[in-house]
DNA sequence: TTGTATGCGTTATCAT
DNA sequence: ATGATAACGCATACAA
């Protein structure tokens, strides 16, 4: 059945410590011993048993650190909860977590964050905020031999060992294509996202209006807003914005201040025969969902993404391999009333 | 850290050997030692440890059988695949699979497929026909101490140890809330499904049919049909409804022949402003969808169906544990053209 | 009724 | 440069 390390060790008549040498690269072996293993574990298609190895790396201490800019974003609410539950599904192993959050985009608080546990941590997994300082102090962990992943957004340019996070264009795209359903492809669209920098939110506006060139003509998006992802400052532009454009009858909405945009809405009366389309389900969006003027949500699987980073990044440190993908893309969920 | 059974033996006073039976419920232990055990293995809260137990387990020889009417329908493929690779996952375990596909809803297939398998196998995984045969079939292997989960269709008075599969009330109802956000809620619908005895189409026009009520006034339901999941029957039996009822403009399709209805509908030149919605993702959906001509289909994740019901089943196989939900449900997934 | 020894596959340590 | 051995946590066959 099962090919194994002592297997392959009789098969090429050395011990088994000297196979564990050659196929974790740990140096220290003859040339010819070593090619001789390397054939017969290829020959034999070796793979190693997990189990074993979780067992036997009981004796390590893996500390994992988690930092993410989650305050204020009930995003990441579900984001942890996966996270946890991995802890919990690897409890067998008995990993410590290091939790950080910071606010926003706050840039020097997240340095900061990762400063204070560098030094504690077997691997590192971030959601890092687009910022040539915090691409520079991944990398700097990563030479260190700390190995750092990003969840929810990429640096693509940086060391870091894979990424898990949606495809933002491809949610643009989506949420494009549910308001064409829902409008029959005739809208005056106002759009909003938290700044002209944040690389996801561009993505997700590009997605939106490539589909709006190629297939739906009578898509006219009249204004663009930001909102830093706040609340109140989101209420304030999309009043404007309403008031200024009196035709907008529809909001795309990349970032967070879903629900302060809604509110605008409401407080002109222009609630009737006006859809919203957003990302992600908060419990202010669930809410205007119900009453039913965000008409549908693009989710990005938050939850999962928390959870398979942890996942992947154990699986890492226990087995020295990458994973196979560098990315692992999470589906664009279209949730609506009926499935919220 | 971890809680082992070494570390509980110590505690108690007693060997490794005696905390093993006592966990385990195999007898032969003193009273008071069986209480003793539990109270401390309860007090510190101890969880045997996967890993350790896979290994351990590895001698053993188990072998999971998967019944299915696959043939003649997409949906298995996928499924399927998520079976296979949950067979790679436990490859450190090396389980065998034994897959037995039938046709439709041919009872007497799938009963055969049982017998032909049921003294080779340490488990059985089934998407039953809802027939009384079946049930019985099913009943007779749990009290022979063979463990039966069902994926995908239940048989809730049957003894199954769970059920993987969708909530097709839900999907129903999603549904209907996607035809209403695209057709503003006024559509004159025919409803297909397979034939009226197939419990989970029922549930799906219950499901749609409620919200209808609930919340649609303007959808009027004027035709049944059925297809016996059948493409040419479909096909006839589409063509026969739209004739007679020239108002139609919305097909509700609760099983497969979706593509034979897709061709009734372009067959009759009723293709423009004309709204399908469905369920599942295969080929031919795919195609009506890029035509344009079907709106959305909402899928049940048939992957992560077959994926979890191999894992579930090999978990309760190695721990002895049963999962603690009866039923894990899988997300009812809105697919548009631009995230099919 | 209870204890002991051995093995599952891998890794780390110590000895050669 | 290589081999031998103990340990990870659990299950089981055997001994007492």
């Amino acid at each position: 059945m099962g090919v194994t390390i002592k297997k392959i060790a009789e098969l090429c008549g050395v011990s088994r410590g000297t196979v564990d040498r050659v196929l974790n690269n740990r140096g220290n072996v003859k040339k010819e011993t070593e090619e001789k293993v390397l054939r017969i574990a290829k020959q034999l298609n070796y793979t190693p048993n997990m189990a074993a190895k979780t067992l036997a790396a009981r004796r390590k201490n893996i500390t994992i650190g988690i930092v993410l800019p989650a305050e204020g974003n009930d995003f990441f609410d579900d984001l942890l909860k996966g996270v946890y539950q991995a802890q919990k599904e690897l409890g067998d192993y008995g990993i410590s977590l290091i939790v950080k959050t910071s606010k926003g985009y706050d840039v020097e608080a997240q340095l900061e964050n990762i400063d204070s546990i560098a030094d504690k941590i077997s691997a590192l997994i971030i959601d890092p905020i687009s910022d040539i300082k915090v691409e520079q102090r991944i990398n700097r962990l990563i030479e260190n031999g700390i190995p750092v992943s990003t969840v929810n957004t990429d640096i693509e340019g940086s060391k870091r060992l894979f990424y898990v996070g949606s495809n933002y264009t491809k949610g643009g795209e989506t949420a494009c294509g549910m308001l064409a359903l829902i409008t029959g492809g005739k809208a005056n669209i106002g759009i909003l996202s938290a700044s002209g920098k944040h690389g996801g939110h561009i993505r997700r506006i590009n997605g939106f209006k490539k589909v709006c060139q190629e297939k739906y003509p009578d898509f006219n998006v009249l204004a663009y807003a930001t909102t830093n992802d706040d609340e109140i400052q989101a209420y304030e532009v999309t009043k404007n914005m309403l008031r200024e454009h009196t035709e907008i009858d529809a909001l795309y909405i990349a970032g967070s201040g879903v629900y302060g945009a809604c509110r605008a809405v409401i407080a002109l009366g222009r609630d009737k025969n006006f859809n919203v389309i957003c990302f992600d389900r908060v419990p202010g969006t669930i809410e205007m969902i119900e009453k039913g003027l965000i008409k549908a949500t693009i989710c990005q699987q938050p939850y999962t993404q928390g959870n398979r980073s942890v996942h992947f990044m154990f699986n890492y440190l226990v087995s020295g391999a990458k994973p196979e993908k560098i990315q692992y893309i999470v589906k664009n969920e279209i949730r609506i009333a009926e499935n919220i």
